[in-house]
DNA sequence: TTGACACTTCGATACAGACCGAATTGTGCG
DNA sequence: CGCACAATTCGGTCTGTATCGAAGTGTCAA
């Protein structure tokens, strides 16, 4: 008699592999976007490069992560923003229990205020850009996902997005991601990760070094709070 | 020197919690949304009553469940839908990656079709449901969660759902849950549940015993594309 | 009260897998 | 070529925990 196997996902299999600590802190620090190597990650993970190694390997083969060999280097990354979703989804979870590793500390405010997910602006920020884009007719529900509105694509263009090549490439445009810390939905896909680009390249924001914080200069956020006003209307 | 402990919430915690087998099947069979015993579950779950009765007591102290004794039974139901949600992120990614416990038989099409998430209608008339209410105007996005409009209000109670009763209770009404067949949002929250118990009161669908089916009649079908019509426009 | 049943606790077993250090392979740099 | 460094493989230890059966507690019904 074959041992008796509940129909569905193997929801078991992926959990358990996000169930342990070290895995589960490697997957938190790629949650940052950015190809980590194995050893960076042992370090994130504070355990030894050999059990590293090993644990990255299982990720592989789950598909949680992928890896390009660069030189003598192997950087891993997150393997897609499905991936990052459920991280996200876990994390809100698991923040609604109460259950923080450690007591909140100073970086928990900036954290809320605006970091990166995956690739993408999250945080309360993240979630003024997503409404706003609605808020102005640059965005709309298509049934499922957003999708950018005709004038909405010309705006993106104004910020200086190559929007001819993200449609060119097959991955979606637009998707939303829940927000962990405000339980509210906010922009992903590739426009999600081109506008976080952009941004930084305009030099508005920067990552901060080994945390997923996401810090605006003053006249950063100044200009962005232009770009993507929350009350429309108020001025003009 | 403390263990390096990082940041954030405690996700291998929860994750862990899933990743048990017998668990992940515990979980799985009270996405149901029925309450059920522990017996029942051990059975789900494959397992001895003993071992359940352990993986109950961590899923209780772990939140993920809750209980409640009536007389010598003890009937067991997730702890709320923000677990209902994790399980339905989890098995939209592990069913994304080809990963399903058995090959897919003819369940798998029904579920697809309309099935139970939690308390509430998913799959594809889900997804009818929520898009219909928006096209008809009866809902509308209120920045973070979808909200009833006044002639959505007057819509549902024309269905017989007791709205003010709904509104009194202390739990949200109206929230999106995300679809893991289609990754679509549908409708949850306390609206979400009174509407299917109405659906099933109303004789249109029936939930399938021992599964998260929900079938609908012929002419129960017929009465919701009535109620819920996908292309509105087309007819009046 | 006694018996049947639901569930939990206890004791014991067994297996999985997390972990490390040392040795190994592979790459880049001088 | 040879050193330094990144990463993996290997062998071995050890803790955690899933599992069961049997015994214990509690509840309902005769």
């Amino acid at each position: 008699m074959v041992k008796a196997m509940k129909h569905g996902p193997d929801i078991a299999r992926i959990a358990a592999l996000i169930g342990d600590p070290a895995r589960a802190n490697i997957l938190t620090a790629l949650m940052s976007g950015k190809a980590l190597t194995a050893s960076e990650l042992a370090g994130e993970a504070g355990v030894s490069a050999s059990t590293a190694s090993s644990h990255l390997g299982r990720l592989l083969e789950g598909r949680l992560v992928k890896e390009a060999r660069q030189g003598r280097h192997k950087y891993f990354a997150l393997a897609g923003e499905d991936v990052a979703q459920v991280l996200e989804v876990l994390m809100g979870f698991a923040a609604g229990q109460g259950h923080l590793r450690t007591r909140t500390g100073p970086k928990d405010a900036q954290l809320r205020e605006a970091r990166v997910c995956y690739n993408h602006l999250a945080g309360a920020r993240g979630i003024q850009l997503y409404d706003s884009l609605f808020a102005r007719g640059f965005m709309m529900l298509d049934g499922d996902d957003p999708r950018l509105t005709e004038a909405g694509e010309g705006f993106v263009r104004d910020l200086g997005v190559d929007f001819d090549h993200l449609v060119k490439s097959r991955a979606p445009v637009c998707l939303t991601c829940l927000d962990w810390s405000a339980r509210r939905p906010h922009l992903a896909g590739s426009l999600g990760r081109a506008l976080l680009k952009r941004f930084e390249m305009m030099g508005w924001a920067h990552r901060v070094r080994d945390t997923r914080i996401i810090s605006f200069t003053s006249e950063g956020l100044r200009q962005f709070n232009m770009a993507f006003p929350v009350n429309p209307g108020s001025r003009g």
